[in-house]
DNA sequence: AATATAAGCGGACCGATGGTCCGATTGCCA
DNA sequence: TGGCAATCGGACCATCGGTCCGCTTATATT
C-alpha cells in the first residue's frame, strides 16, 4: 500500500512534467525544474520514478492507458471480435491520435530512452498487438509491426504537420497490408 | 584554403571518433575523449564541426559518400538509367550496407541530433532521392520515403540482429510498392 | 492517545558533459 | 624574414541526471 504523502506527490510530479512539456520544448523538462514545480524535492522525483525516462513513460502510460485497454477488453473494432484489418486500422487510428496530442512528450520519452526503446514494456505491448493482427498476413509480421510504429515519431509528426499525419499514416497501412 | 594543420586536425579527430565509437557504445563518444584522443584541444573539436552532431554527420557523410554519389551519377541499378523500382531496391540494399556496419554511429547520431533529424541535409538527401523513385506507385511518396527511412534506426538494426535485417528491410519494401 | 517503525522526504552533493573563450602559437604569403 | 590571420588548446562554465543520508511523518498497534 502506498503512503497518502506518496501518492499526493506522484501527481504533483506527473502533473508537473506535463505543464513544463506543454509550455517548453522536450528539452525544458529538467528533473530539477520538474522536482521545483511540483514542489517535492528531486529525491522524491527519482524514488518514485526510478529515472528520467521512467517519468515520461509513466505520463505516456496514463495517457495511452484507455486505448491499451479498449484493445484488450473493449468492443469492436478495436477489441476482440471484429477481422484483423478493422482492428488494424482502428487501433492505428487511435495511436495516431496519441501520438498528435503527444508528440512532445514522444520525443522527450525516445530521447530518454535511447537503446531500450525496444524493450520498453509500452512498445512491447504495442508491437505484439500489432504482431498478432499482422499474422498471417503478408511476411515477417514482427518487422512490420516494428515498421508501422517507426512512424510513430515525435519529431516526425511535428515535422508532416498534425492532421495531415493521421491520414497519411493511414494511407501508408493500407498500401501496406 | 584550409590550412594544412587544420586538415590534419580534421582527420585525426574524425579518426578518434570511429575509434572510440568501435571500441566503446555511443555514449562512450564524449567530445572531451574524442580531443584527448585525436591529440588535439576540446575547442578544435568544435571549430571544425561545431557540436556533436555535426562531428557525428560528418563522419556519417563520410561513410556514405560513395552511395550518395553512386546514386547520382553511378551505372544503373543504382544510378540513372534504371527502372523506378530497380533503382529504389539498389538503393535500399545500399543503405542497409551502410547501415548495418554502422548501427552505433546511427544510434549516436540520431541522439545527438534529436529533433532536427528531418532537416539534416543527409537526410534531406535520402528522403528526396526515395520520394522521386516513389513517384507514381502509390499515393504520398513522401511519406513512404519517411516510413522507409525509420527503418534505418541504429537500435532497431542492433535489435532485431545485422543480417536478419538488410533481408526483412527488402520483404518491408518489396511488400509496400 | 502514545509509541514504534518503516516509508518517505528534500536538497546538498557529485561526476560527466556539451559548449565557450581568449591568450598563446604557428602555418602561410609577401 | 617578418607580420598577420587563422588555428590551437585547455581552463572554465552552466546544466544535467543521479546518489546519499539525516530528518520527518504517516500509519499500524496497543
Amino acid at each position: 500500500m502506498e503512503r497518502a504523502d506518496a501518492a499526493r506527490n506522484r501527481q504533483a510530479v506527473l502533473r508537473a512534467t506535463e505543464q513544463l512539456l506543454a509550455e517548453g520544448g522536450g528539452d525544458h523538462v529538467s528533473l530539477d525544474r520538474v522536482a521545483a514545480l511540483a514542489g517535492v524535492g528531486k529525491g522524491t522525483v527519482f524514488r518514485r520514478f526510478g529515472n528520467r525516462a521512467g517519468l515520461l513513460q509513466a505520463l505516456l502510460e496514463e495517457r495511452s492507458r484507455e486505448l491499451r485497454e479498449a484493445v484488450v477488453t473493449g468492443p469492436p473494432p478495436l477489441g476482440p471480435g471484429a477481422a484483423a484489418r478493422e482492428r488494424l486500422l482502428a487501433f492505428l487510428g487511435g495511436l495516431c491520435a496519441i501520438a498528435e496530442g503527444n508528440a512532445v512528450l514522444l520525443s522527450a520519452h525516445e530521447q530518454a530512452c535511447a537503446d531500450d526503446k525496444y524493450t520498453d514494456p509500452s512498445y512491447r505491448f504495442w508491437h505484439a498487438h500489432l504482431t498478432s493482427l499482422l499474422d498471417g498476413a503478408g511476411t515477417d509480421p514482427g518487422f512490420l509491426a516494428h515498421g508501422l510504429l517507426a512512424l510513430f515519431d515525435g519529431a516526425l509528426i511535428r515535422h508532416v504537420g498534425p492532421g495531415r499525419f493521421t491520414d497519411s499514416v493511414k494511407e501508408y497501412a493500407a498500401t501496406l497490408i
